[in-house]
DNA sequence: ACTAACGCAGACAACGATGTCTGACTTCAG
DNA sequence: CTGAAGTCAGACATCGTTGTCTGCGTTAGT
């Protein structure tokens, strides 16, 4: 989260001036939000909430495609930083998974139809490559708990983590639908998770 | 799937020929196929699947939109059917429940990324509606097992059919993706879906 | 203050897709 | 057999989008 404000690298001839800096913020907030609401936002519709020119966006970004990964790094990124700060190596697994569960959760909310444009525009295996910044952090967490024996040891470790994204982003959906509050499906999200990781 | 040769409504004037009854299933067919492979084929490129030309689809789908929908219906249907074939209010409800994930997943195999076109395409909520023959059948059978006791009861029956959905679709992601073998993924969801479902 | 970096405005070409239409040909049904 | 339904072949207009370019202002760094 912290830029840093003078270039590191003097080797490199590229000096970016403060004001692109901001523009590439605006533009890929611009992004998150367009594409919130509308999961093809063109490059026009998301200039314009950005406050500024379609051509801008391609001084920063040489095609759409590379916006959409932009976009996508930084909600990773963002969501992975959240998760990493709730420490999820602290603690018996149990209590910790479901610390780290609610720290992942809330930061995820900010990123709610981004999913949906992604699995339309990546394959299972890129998507899965995408999501590893996030993921990568729990390994640890169930393995841990599986030698502690409170977690079952019959399945995969990356089966586990597919649950859990799985179960993580229903309740997001569940939620979008309308069919649970919020309070409520972060309950029903926990309890489920931990039925089916735990071993009850 | 035994489609009725002999219009059974000598009320309605419209009579189709079996000519065009061929056509609608050969596009349905390729449309199907074209989809699985690429999120979003063009008529072009279903026409050619089809081995008919691009405005024959038109005379019988005016429009893109109305042939998703149809590929989408005819897909659910097919599913709810297989589901339905299972008879979940038959037996005990852990076995039921099992018996009829068994027979929905295998139908769902033929549909694998059908998913990611209409999460693109559709809402949350029309997703969901959309689902609802297949998920209906599930409704009773677990209100059932939650009233024997075998179900856990302090999670809303929307949730667990959620949760039932987005692991049946996990485990056919997994699969995509190359994490895990088919029969591997079989008995993890069904491992999996009971550990959540079922009180333990 | 000077200069390079940057943004704006607007135009442009190229592309691919959807949806429509016409006329001739083929196939089905009674 | 005959007429109607259906398909083919191909053209067509339209639309939205992406990506590029130029000329002219504006802003930031030193």
């Amino acid at each position: 989260m912290a830029r840093q404000t003078t270039p590191r690298e003097p080797s490199a001839p590229r000096r970016r001036r403060a004001d692109a800096e901001r523009s590439v913020a605006a533009i890929l907030d611009a992004a998150l939000e367009a594409l919130a609401s509308d999961s093809d936002s063109s490059m026009s519709e998301i200039a314009r909430r950005a406050g500024v020119v379609r051509a801008t966006i391609y001084v920063h970004f040489p095609t759409r495609e590379s916006l959409l990964d932009a976009v996508m790094e930084r909600a990773v990124g963002d969501v992975a930083e959240a998760t990493r700060g709730a420490e999820p190596e602290r603690g018996e697994p149990r209590e910790a998974l479901e610390r780290v569960l609610r720290a992942t959760w809330r930061e995820l909310g900010r990123f709610q139809n981004l999913l949906a444009i992604n699995i339309a525009r990546l394959s299972a295996a890129e998507l899965h490559r995408r999501h590893l910044p996030v993921l990568m952090q729990f390994e640890p967490l169930i393995e841990r708990g599986q030698k502690a024996g409170v977690f079952r040891s019959d399945l995969p470790v990356s089966w586990q983590l597919a649950v859990i994204r799985a179960i993580v982003h229903t309740a997001s959906n569940e939620i979008q639908a309308d069919r649970i509050s919020e309070a409520d499906a972060e309950t029903a999200m926990i309890s489920t998770i931990m039925a089916a990781i735990g071993g009850g």
